[in-house]
DNA sequence: TTCCAGGCAATAC
DNA sequence: GTATTGCATGGA
């Protein structure tokens, strides 16, 4: 997959201009080959956020989104957490399921806070309401680095295809038989996780497997 | 119009 | 511990 889709540079993020034009949806917010990416606390929040609004939702509708925040200077945790909360919801309306990831996001800004730039470890992560496995593994991996293997609908979608693998779709199965199966390295769960949903978008649901499989 | 997309928490068994 | 359900917009 490398070979033919080339190096990912996720996670997208807006400040990024450079253009990718191989790729299908939107040219910016990669970052190939730079794996220096979040250069800073901003960029990081930036990456928590969108990983909290692209919860079953399309990545273009969480785009949105996150383009609306950015624009009405909202990519901070302070301003979310002490914003008015139907305005708060209005900023993020596209990405769906509004109503709910708005106090997500205010809830997760507090916690941001709390850090004062710390790096959280998994389970302080996951007692955040509105983080879930896959929520708290794509914040560890892609925007503090720790390198645990990302899991979502397309990783167990390929899976799924594959006949590699026998063990039960659940979450911490399927994130156990990458962790095993792959060198523990960050940019190579990055590049590895980027890829298979890379490649899961461009060949579609063909087999129609179905969600959770 | 219908179906589904980079989940999660609450609830029910 | 596992299964089911509500949440909501926007594109195909």
């Amino acid at each position: 997959m490398y070979d033919k889709y080339g190096p990912q540079g996720w996670w997208p993020l807006l400040e990024f201009n450079g253009v990718n034009p191989t790729k299908t949806g939107n040219l910016k917010g990669y970052h190939p080959l730079d794996y220096s990416y979040p250069k800073n606390e901003i960029q990081k929040f930036e990456i928590c956020i969108g990983a909290i609004l692209t919860q079953n939702t399309t990545w273009a509708n969480t785009e949105k989104a996150l383009i609306n925040l950015e624009k009405n200077d909202f990519l901070n945790p302070e301003r979310i957490a002490s914003c008015e909360l139907d305005t708060l919801k209005g900023l993020i309306r596209s990405s769906g399921y509004y109503n709910q990831k708005a106090i997500r996001l205010k809830i997760f800004s507090e916690f941001f806070m709390d850090l004062k730039g710390k790096t959280p470890n998994r389970d302080e992560l996951l007692s955040v309401k509105g983080i879930g496995p896959e929520t708290c593994d794509s914040m560890l991996l892609y925007a503090y680095k720790i390198p645990t293997f990302v899991v979502d609908a397309y990783t167990k979608r390929f899976l799924a295809r594959s006949d590699i693998f026998d063990g039960k779709f659940n979450y911490y199965d399927v994130k156990a038989f990458f962790e095993k199966n792959l060198e523990r390295d960050i940019i190579i769960f990055q590049e590895f996780h980027a890829l298979i949903v890379e490649n899961e978008k461009r060949i579609g649901n063909k087999n129609n497997v179905k969600k959770g499989y």
